[in-house]
DNA sequence: CAAGCCACCATTGTTTCACT
DNA sequence: AGTGAAACAATGGTGGCTTG
């Protein structure tokens, strides 16, 4: 898909309306000829210097890091989740540069465009950045949820900022959540679910953004029968074999993938919990020759001391009532 | 009584499949 | 090969049920 570019330039310097050089036509002027320094007003204030530096591929991951603040979930990054940037980025390089601060220690911190960053990475591209100096720590924070704009935040990574809303305060309840965040209740719902569920199980899946609300509520409420010992072991078993779940899927297409690993998820769910439920739904219908178990929707059933005769009736009246 | 959860519904966008 | 229909998944909303 030939993304987006174009887009991805319009929410940057149009819609979002940061970034403002002194038009958002001059910036972006500025952004296609790669000029070597603009000078921008962070959230309005005062004029700020960027350099544009070329980080090459193999130093990237060394000399940049990601924003501590920033909203995304950086280990969700993988070439699913980064395909639209991936195809332009393999094809033309870099089209926009992201934003970033200088550290103390010389290192690059990114403000905007973490997923530009990991797509370089991945596709072993230089990165470019417009870095300044003197950024301070709430103007760091400003840049950083403007660029989140870009690509809308998972349920998870929504939910880790509704929890910490919630934590301190900001937030009295799902209702006042589902407010400030401009949703509805069901979706609060949904998130919180989402945050409550472990790294390593969101990271199964081949693009955690891809994933709705109904396949993360299910996922919550098969995750949270299973006791702590189980859980770990599931988790355990997203990421041994050295390969994560969504690796292994041979579908085609990100949505098949998805669902493919939302059915291994389930059946290795479905193993882990044989479950004590078994033992105790282990019923005696007939005290000493008749018992059955119930697990989901398979019943067995254990017989003794059954003559011929009366297991030709028992056998007739299955296939009667189940052909 | 209120908050949260859940199940159901209508709508929408995407993808696939079949038919021309 | 292209186009249209149908199936599917996701979303937001509502109302009812449970629990503290």
């Amino acid at each position: 898909m030939a993304i987006k570019t174009s887009d991805l330039n319009a929410k940057l310097f149009g819609k979002a309306d940061k970034r403002r050089a002194t038009t958002p036509q001059e910036a972006q002027k500025a952004a296609k000829e790669q000029a070597q320094i603009i000078e921008l007003a962070v959230a309005g204030e005062e004029l700020v210097a960027f350099e544009l530096m070329r980080i090459p591929a193999n130093q990237v991951e060394k000399e940049t890091v990601v924003f501590a603040e920033n909203a995304r979930e950086q280990s969700f990054l993988n070439e699913h989740a980064l395909s639209d940037v991936l195809s332009t980025l393999k094809e033309r390089g870099q089209q926009y540069p992201a934003v970033g601060r200088r550290r103390a220690d010389g290192k690059i911190e990114v403000l905007d465009g973490s997923r530009r960053r990991m797509s370089c990475i991945l596709a072993n591209k230089e990165f470019l950045v417009y870095v300044a100096e003197n950024i301070n720590a709430e103007h760091a924070k400003f840049l950083s949820d403007v660029a989140n704009a870009h690509k809308p935040l998972s349920l998870y990574e929504k939910g880790k900022e509704m929890q910490s809303k919630l934590d301190s305060g900001e937030a009295e309840d799902q209702k006042a959540l589902a407010k400030m965040f401009q949703c509805s209740e069901a979706l609060v719902s949904g998130a919180l679910k989402a945050a409550a569920l472990p790294l390593e199980l969101l990271q199964a899946y081949p693009n955690v953004a891809d994933l709705g609300r109904p396949t993360i509520v299910k996922l919550h409420k098969q995750f949270s029968e299973l006791d702590t010992s189980k859980q770990a072991k599931l988790i355990e078993k997203c990421h041994d074999q050295g390969r994560l779940v969504w690796q292994r899927s041979e579908a085609q297409g990100v949505a098949r993938i998805t669902k493919d690993v939302s059915e291994t998820l389930e059946e290795w769910i479905e193993e882990l919990a044989p479950r004590k439920r078994s033992a105790v739904n282990k019923i005696d219908l007939v005290k000493g020759r008749v018992s059955y178990t119930r697990k989901g929707n398979n019943l067995a059933l254990n017989m003794k001391k059954i003559d011929d005769k009366t297991m030709k009736e028992i056998l007739q009246f299955v296939e009667s009532k189940l052909q």
